[in-house]
Formats: structure tokens, C-alpha cells, sequence
DNA sequence: TCCTAAATAGTTGTCCTACAACTTCAGGAG
DNA sequence: CTCCTGAAGTTGTAGGACAACTATTTAGGA
């Protein structure tokens, strides 16, 4: 076997070799190349695939290692972690809702009831790091798994140096989608979660009974620390399954 | 400035030298040794602080950045990460509740409510890889952090490999600590999280009024991928701060 | 035959050197 | 003042070498 991948690696697109192979071999252990708790192929096989230097190999794995995906043992080789069951994507890896529904086996969808834009709320301001009184894109959206409403989405982005063809194309569908073509897209989030129990929140025949949501406060980064989203998730309760991979 | 921290790295001590360094950088970075959104020292200072190699010192560094601290960028620098405010250690890194709320600078302690060797339950069994009818060790305790209560935890142990002297450190006091000393430290959990309402949950004066919890309910590994550890933890909502580190 | 211990091959960890790719900043041309 | 260019500094990738550790095989003895 060799010089499989190599293909895939491209040396022009601005995204780091190592970042690249690391994004091909999670897509291969996601999809279930190789069972829970069996070997990966070693370093220099992995060099041959891919046609890159075992450095870069090295940098890889050893990001999916710290991200849970994997577990590297000495004088022995890689192994995919064994959870005991599937092992899937955790919450600390960054991607939008939708793209987690859809690698999840359902069909994702989203419902917007509010697209407006105002002045930034104070706490708002303070997250986005803005000055007083900026305006804002505000969305308020149910999103959907296979139409059944699963979270109710509260999201704020600043809008200055937004075009307009970007802010319509926010509040029309998806976010992530959105910020990449205005060459915004977050790489890193800082999330809170909290249990909630409101009447409040949440609208339409979606809305829970008993009101228990699990809230997601977060705000999104660029790479160079600037904030570019805001807002808050709420989760109905038993919908959805949160995890996370914790590692050392 | 050099070799500053060589004597903080150990070859003998069976943990890798990146291991070690990202460690030793990680409390540095914590105790807000550079301010938020500066650079950190570069690759070659660094390796002159550590006394180690190059690929050493990167390897640490890129760990750091899956984990959401740093911030690496080509031909610039790393810089610690910018969330707008206090840098702190997220959920996604494996350590004991009450080493994390040390390390918020309050004072942690434990009541244990109730230890006891019983039958393992089916869900037990089945989380630990156990035969039906396993002894397990079951402690039902709460935590605090000065004084507080801020969760009731309700943990699982398999004992057939334990020594009795590691049972009762286990009942007594931490179970990392117990763990550890067994020479059986997990290194990876997966981790669920849920919202609860119920009046069910906790005991005496620190009970809350709404019942409301966050819930971790935790599988806990060791590097061969075996269950080692298995329950739930209610987290007073409100009492504790939980934050993740999302990066792609 | 069975068990133990040593030799062996295979894999990851660390070190070294070198250069490419990128960022930042200073200085000069216009 | 603005723009461009070049130099210096930093991270990314490459290749080779050896150390440290693991897993397997082999040889030897009871």
C-alpha cells in the first residue's frame, strides 16, 4: 500500500500539511476504517499514504490524540480509543449544530422566527469586544433533526465589516457557511454550559413541557483572538446527546 | 535567560519529555504568566528554557493548541488564547473535580454519605465490562468548595483487582490519589452531559430548592481501554462554572 | 512438555541539521 | 505620507540517526 492519499494533501491551499492529514485520518476513524481499541497503521506506513515527511505525520496524530480520537503508545502504535460503543465527534471539536446533526444520521434543518438588526445589548457589546450602541445582526432560530425541533439558537454577529450579500446570507441559512465566505470562520469558541428550567425560552409546539433546556453560552474566534459570534443554544433536554472526550 | 526550568523535566520519571513540557507550560500559561492574546516565548528560547529538542518543544505546543489554550500561528508565534477574559482549564481536560476547584483558588473538600461493597448494577456492569453480579465499590459523596456544597457525586468501582488498602484510600479520600497509588490513573473519559430537574437527587442543608443539576455522567479509561471508573456527578446549577474549549 | 529468559524485530520518542513558507518591521523610493 | 522592498525572525516540513519501549520469536533449562 502506498501513496494512497496523497492526493488529498494539497501544498497550495494554505492549510497546514499536518492540519490536513489530521482532518483526513479523523474522517477515516469517524467513518470506522478500523475498529474501536484495533491499531492504526504506524508512522512510516501513514508516510507512504500520505507522502508527506513522519513529522507531519507525528503532528497529526498527536492533535487526535489530545482530541481523544486516538491512543498513541510507545514502542507500540496508535489505537483508536475504545468507548465501549460508537465513537463519534465530541463537543470540544468546533463545527456547527447542523454539520454535528447531520454526522449524528439525521436530516438537519432550522426554523429562523427573528432576523433584525439593532443595537448590541451590554452584554453583547462586551463579548463582541464593541463599542456602545454598534449595530448588530440578531437571529432567533429553532433547529431541526429530521423536523423535530431540538434546540432553540439565540445568535448575535457584529455587522461593520460585513457585506451585504454575507449578512443576508446569515440570516437566511447557515452560519458557518455564512462567515466562510466573508473569510470569517471561527477556529476557536469558548462555551459555557448550564442547566436551565424557563418557560421563556423557546417557542411553537417544539417547546418542551417542563421547560429543561441545557444551555450553551458561547462566543467564536478568529485565529488572531477576535470575536466574531455570540449567542446562546438551548437544547431541549433528552434530544440531543452532549459528549465529551477528556484527556490528560 | 536559559535552562530555566531543565530541572523541572525529568528522563526517568516514565512520562515523555512533551508530556512533561506541555505540563510545566500549561500551569505557567494558567497562572496568567503572559497576558491574554500575548506571545509566548518562541520555539528556540523555549527549547533553551527546557533543555530538550526542538520536535520536543512542538509537540507540546501543538497539544496545547488542540486543547484550546494557545494559539500557533506560521511565522509569527504562539499566543496564549484570547477569550475575553479569565484563561482557565476546560472540561475537556481530564482531572479530578477537586483538583479543579483548587485550581480556582478555593478550598476543596469531600463528605462521604455512603460506601459500601455491593453488586454491581446492569448499566454499572455494562459501562464497566463486568459479568452480572461483580462486586463494585459505590460511594455516594458531597463535594465543596469552601464549605459549599457544589455537587453530590455518585461513583463506581470495579474492585476485583484492588487491594483492600486501595478500597479504603478509595473510600476515604480522593480517588485519583487512590487510583494513582494502584498504578490504574484513567487517562481518557467520555462524558455526558445532561440538564435534570429532580427533588430526588442530594441530601441534607446543601440541597438545592429547585433541584436543578447539571449532570456529568463519566466513563473513566485507562490507556489500554479499559473501564477503570463509572458515574454520575450533579453539579448545583449555578455553584460551578463549566467551559469548554472548542477548536477545529 | 512447560516455563523462563534472552535475543530479535518492530514501533514510537527524541535529537540534530537544513531549508521552505510565512510574518513583521525597518528603511528607502516615489 | 504611502507604497514597495528587503532583511530578520518565527513556524512548518524534510531527512537521517539513534534511544527507549513493546511484542514476538527463539533458545535453553527444569
Amino acid at each position: 500500500m502506498s501513496i494512497l492519499f496523497k492526493k488529498e494533501i494539497s501544498r497550495t491551499s494554505g492549510e497546514s500539511l499536518g492540519d490536513q492529514v489530521r482532518s483526513h485520518l479523523r474522517t477515516r476513524i469517524l467513518k470506522h476504517e478500523w475498529d474501536a481499541g484495533s491499531k492504526i497503521p504506524g508512522e512510516f506506513e501513514l508516510v507512504s499514504q500520505y507522502g508527506v515527511a513522519r513529522v507531519t505525520i507525528r503532528t497529526a496524530l498527536r492533535s487526535l490524540e489530545t482530541q481523544g480520537l486516538i491512543d498513541i503508545r510507545h514502542g507500540s502504535g496508535a489505537y483508536v480509543a475504545d468507548f465501549g460503543g460508537v465513537v463519534r465527534a465530541g463537543l470540544q471539536e468546533l463545527k456547527s449544530i447542523t454539520e454535528t446533526i447531520k454526522e449524528l444520521g439525521f436530516k438537519a434543518g432550522m426554523v429562523t422566527r427573528t432576523s433584525e438588526i439593532r443595537q448590541a445589548s451590554k452584554t453583547e457589546a462586551a463579548d463582541l469586544l464593541l463599542p456602545q450602541g454598534s449595530q448588530v445582526l440578531h437571529l432567533e432560530r429553532a433547529i431541526t433533526a429530521d423536523k423535530e425541533i431540538v434546540a432553540f439558537s439565540y445568535d448575535t454577529f457584529p455587522i461593520d465589516d460585513l457585506s451585504a450579500a454575507t449578512i443576508k446570507k446569515l440570516s437566511s441559512g447557515s452560519i458557518f457557511a455564512g462567515l466562510g465566505e466573508a473569510n470569517k470562520v471561527p477556529v476557536r469558541a469558548r462555551a459555557e454550559i448550564h442547566a436551565i428550567s424557563s418557560k421563556e425560552i423557546g417557542w411553537g409546539t417544539g417547546k418542551p413541557r417542563n421547560g429543561l433546556y441545557l444551555q450553551l453560552r458561547q462566543v467564536h474566534y478568529l485565529r488572531d483572538g477576535k470575536p466574531i459570534a455570540t449567542g446562546d443554544t438551548y437544547f431541549v433536554e433528552g434530544k440531543f446527546q452532549f459528549i465529551i472526550h477528556r484527556t490528560i
